[in-house]
DNA sequence: CAGGGATATTTGCAAATGCATTTAAATCTG
DNA sequence: CAGATTTAAATGCATTTGCAAATATCCCTG
């Protein structure tokens, strides 16, 4: 299962996808795990008229109040063009509002309706439901971990962007 | 059919996104940290005429040995559909080839080719370096334990594909 | 062993995506 | 403070995507 540990790279040689093996390359783990759960979300979207770019903002603005556009775009992992457009839609269903920025008046800052979050409520208990799939028998004390590690890997990543 | 979570908890005792957190909520972390590193490569990627699709139909196909294509869709998470228009351009390109399976007419099944193998080869340390970024400061202990929950999850959502 | 599903893959098409560009406004520089 | 540069967001456009339907083949049942 685990494979031998090198914890220092052996000089020279870069170990091959086929020697780690898929299954032992945490990308292709991520990847794999996460197009699943997406895949499994997007029906009950599709219920609601959203699409994951449309969840993603929703689920943002329901945890943060009035970004702007481009923050909404590193939180929500959604390209900006992509994000502008999925923010007419939300609008012209009434689920977000955009307001221009009092001080900047190049920017826009998002704020989710009352109408967008209860759209976002409905979504919540299946996006639970997806997540405890995932993490059926795996005791809650390594799920911790596993969240403390994320979140390391979350602090490498934002040096690079935000 | 062995859902032990607790099937429908009575309403008000559903923890909102909000009190969890963006950055306690796994998949969202998951998301995002794979968001960047897949757009991390996709430069590298253009650079070699390659689609994350084409990348990770590639990548699977350094591991596994003439997989058929509904095979292949789900090791590389790919819509099927996709993946059988990005074969058409990797073929093509002369890095993969499609051969009719021996047993069953209907069937295909892929191969990689020498080219396509050195294609991947050069693209394969900028893998490696994303991956290490991620990682960074994170010891390889708690990296083992990481992947090890990967693949008790990767076991989980099985149970619901292939 | 014929006929009605399953299964493997491809393809048509509308919608979504992402890059590059545009527009508008802020900020820097000499 | 003018002009150049940067930044925020939207948009034009070619490509990509994914669903649904089409095509081809296989398998099961009576």
């Amino acid at each position: 299962m685990t494979d031998q540990s090198p914890p220092e790279k052996p000089p020279g040689t870069l170990p091959r996808l086929g020697e780690i093996g898929l299954t032992n390359y945490a990308p292709y783990l991520m990847n794999r795990i996460m197009g699943r759960y997406n895949a499994s979300l997007r029906e009950e979207m599709a219920d609601l008229g959203l699409t994951t770019p449309k969840m993603r903002a929703l689920a943002v603005l329901s945890v943060i109040e009035g970004p702007l556009i481009r923050e909404l775009a590193v939180y929500s992992v959604v390209e900006q063009s992509t994000l502008s457009r999925a923010l007419d839609q939300l609008a012209g269903e009434g689920l977000i509002r955009r307001e221009a920025d009092a001080d900047d008046s190049r920017a826009t800052r998002v704020y989710i309706t009352e109408s967008g979050r209860s759209h976002f409520e409905t979504l919540w208990p299946r996006m639970v439901e997806a997540q405890e799939r995932m993490f059926r028998g795996i005791p809650a004390e390594e799920r911790h971990a596993f969240v403390g590690t994320l979140q390391k890997m979350l602090t490498n990543i934002r040096k690079h962007e935000i």
